[in-house]
DNA sequence: TTCTTGTTCAAACGATCGTTTGAATTTAAA
DNA sequence: TTTAAATTCAAACGATCGTTTGAACAAGAA
């Protein structure tokens, strides 16, 4: 797809039309504008993914204190995202979000995000139950870390892949989820009870 | 800047040089064309931010079998690319590498990364030299994870602000290593022999 | 001082852009 | 079947784009 690919503004709708065999005016007519063409190819996918984030959270089993398992919340949030590239353009989808993670909120962008909100919610809050010892202001922290990673993995720049001369390959969904999970699940411990911390502030 | 909080193809040069009070076609010039203007602008910077890891590099304190510290290798990763938000304009060049970072490398970006190649190979070989029983290739995703945590704090999206309401912000240098360098670290010792971890293969 | 080189500038070029227009065609409803 | 509504289409609109042009001005060299 390629807003994913070039970015929303580098890509006309004379690029977007020849590509799909359509005509420029029937777009226009069906979606309105450019604009609501890309509300339109983002959100729907979207929100089906927010569904299986949260079917897979209420899914998760809890031990006798009924807690969560550190390393299952975290694959419960990542594992659609990864997913996506399986669906037929997912993988678009996937660096079109990616693009979008790096913007600054804004009108433009604010419907599409607010779309995660409630999700996001969740996800920290059952991230706050396997950790009950940790602040909820840390558990922010750690959370800001996972959506980076989910991020440039969605991205798939090929950037890792140059580095490691293919040794390491983030379209490999299983391979991806072995390495994240543990790496973030033991990042999150390495935050806890950071109360006497330094916080120096300029 | 513009470039940066808007991507290079949504900006004009008229937003440019109104912004700059300078002549459109001085501009041309000066620089060439648009795309050239970009590479230097994103360039000189990049090219300090090398250099000020290298230098932290070698800097490295060692223990007694030559190793550096895991926690002192990141953070010598870190904080060059995160102090440049202090610098004048430099929290727009750290947004423009966001942008840039999660974009296919392709050869509009690939003089780009060039940049950082070498020096993140060096990077790579002291987490390797600090985490003596990793196998490389594990090191690599750890490195993927780095990238990522880095990348999505630079773009400094307003995600996390938002979702904390304002208890975490990546513009807070100091705040931010305190939570980023013990989480990659952690995540890293995560990783470590994993010979028997399952790779299923789609 | 004159000549050469470098720089700035307003205007223009040729191209592309998202959107609109109105006719023609297709589909749905009565 | 006729009418109404929906859809498609080629052409065009008004705007913007990066780049170029050539004159004017400034700076450097002889």
């Amino acid at each position: 797809m390629l807003f994913a690919e070039h970015g929303f503004d580098a890509v006309s709708m004379r690029d977007i039309t020849a590509l799909a065999k359509v005509n420029l005016a029937s777009v226009n007519y069906h979606f309105g504008s450019k604009r609501a063409l890309l509300a339109e190819v983002v959100g729907s996918r979207a929100h089906l993914l927010v569904e299986e984030r949260l079917r897979l959270l209420s899914a998760l089993r809890r031990d006798k204190n009924g807690r969560p398992k550190l390393e299952d919340v975290i694959e419960a949030f990542l594992r659609p995202s990864l997913e996506m590239s399986r669906q037929p353009g997912g993988a678009d989808h996937m660096r079109l979000r990616a693009r979008l993670g790096v913007e600054r909120v804004g009108e433009s962008k604010a419907q599409f995000e607010q779309i995660f909100d409630a999700s996001n919610e969740k996800i920290i809050d059952a991230l706050a139950e396997a950790l009950p010892d940790h602040p909820r202001a840390e558990i922010y922290w750690g959370f800001h870390c996972l959506l980076g990673i989910q991020n440039y993995t969605m991205a798939n720049s090929g950037r890792i892949q140059h580095l490691s001369r293919g040794a390491c390959d983030p379209t490999d969904v299983e391979a991806t989820l072995a390495r994240i999970v543990p790496f973030v699940a033991n990042g999150f411990r390495a935050l806890k009870r950071k109360r006497a911390a330094p916080r120096p502030r300029r």
